[in-house]
DNA sequence: GTACATGCAAATTATTTGCAACAGG
DNA sequence: CCTGTTGCAAATAATTTGCATGTAC
C-alpha cells in the first residue's frame, strides 16, 4: 500500500469528473486535462482513474457495447442508460438496499457488499425521437 | 433486417452457453467450440455472440475490469459478482420490477425497457478464505 | 532524498473488419 | 443460386506497461 500523492493531474481529473453530469469516457477526461496541462498523457489518465477508484473516490461504469465511463459521484446511486444515444444519466429515486437485505436472508454463506443497479431504455430526446418516426 | 442462418457454427455457441452457468468469456465459448469444430475462428465466436444478442437468445454482462461475459439465459434475473475470484453467478431471488415502475411513475418522460442489477462482494469460497486469512 | 508519478512510446488485450471461398434454405 | 456466413489475417480500439526523468512531501 503506497500513499498517493496530490499531483496536479490528479486533481484536475478528479475536478473533471465531479464539474460534469455526463459519465464520460477515460478519452473525452483526457481532452479536457490536455486543455489545461497540454503535455498530460492518456496513459496518465489511466493511471490515475485506476488510482481514484481505489480510493473510492469516483465509480467506473460499464455497459455492454460501450466502453469504460468514470462517475465523480463515489456515492452509490441508480443510472439510466439510453439505448439510442448512449448517454448515462443519474436517476433521482433513493437508493434502496432491500434486494441487498433479501439476498443475505436467502444465501447467508455470501458477504454481499453491494450492488449496481442500471435502467435502459430510452431518454426524453430519444423518445420523442422515436414517437415522430412512427407517425 | 436479414434473416439469420442456423449454422453449426452458431447452433454450437448457443449449446455451449447453455450448457453452462459460468457466464464466459468469449474467449472460453471459442475454446469449446474449438474442440468440435478445430477449424473455427475467433472472428465467428464474436460474430455470433452479436447475432444471438441481436435474436435476445443471449445476454452480455459487463462489470468494471473484466472482459465482455456471456449468458445463455436470455431472461431477466440477477447476478453476483465475486470480487475476488471474478466469478459470476445467478441470483435465485424473483426478478422484481418495482423500481422500474417508481421510475417511470416519477420520470414519465423516459421510456424505461427494464433493468440491471448486479450485487457484488464475497463468494462463499472466497468469503471463507478471506476470514481464515484474519485469524 | 525517497518514493510515487509523469510523459512518451511501445506492448498487450479485446474486439472488429475485409475478403474470397463456402454453405444453408 | 442467392445471400448470409465462414476462416483467415490484418486492422482497430481500448487499456496497460517499461523506463528514464520529474516532483510531492
Amino acid at each position: 500500500m503506497s500513499r498517493p500523492r496530490n499531483t496536479k493531474q490528479r486533481q484536475l481529473i478528479l475536478e473533471v469528473l465531479r464539474g460534469t453530469t455526463a459519465h464520460p469516457t477515460a478519452d473525452w477526461v483526457y481532452q479536457q486535462v490536455r486543455a489545461v496541462l497540454p503535455n498530460v498523457s492518456l496513459g496518465t489518465i489511466y493511471r490515475n482513474l485506476g488510482v481514484l477508484k481505489e480510493q473510492e473516490l469516483i465509480q467506473e461504469v460499464r455497459y455492454p457495447g460501450s466502453q469504460a465511463r468514470f462517475d465523480g459521484n463515489p456515492e452509490p446511486h441508480y443510472h439510466f442508460f439510453c439505448l439510442n444515444c448512449d448517454r448515462i444519466e443519474d436517476v433521482p429515486l433513493p437508493f434502496c438496499r432491500d434486494a441487498e437485505e433479501a439476498f443475505r436472508q436467502k444465501l447467508p454463506e455470501y458477504e454481499v457488499m453491494g450492488h449496481n443497479t442500471e435502467f435502459f431504455g430510452l431518454c426524453p430526446d430519444c423518445k420523442d425521437l422515436a414517437e415522430r418516426r412512427e407517425q
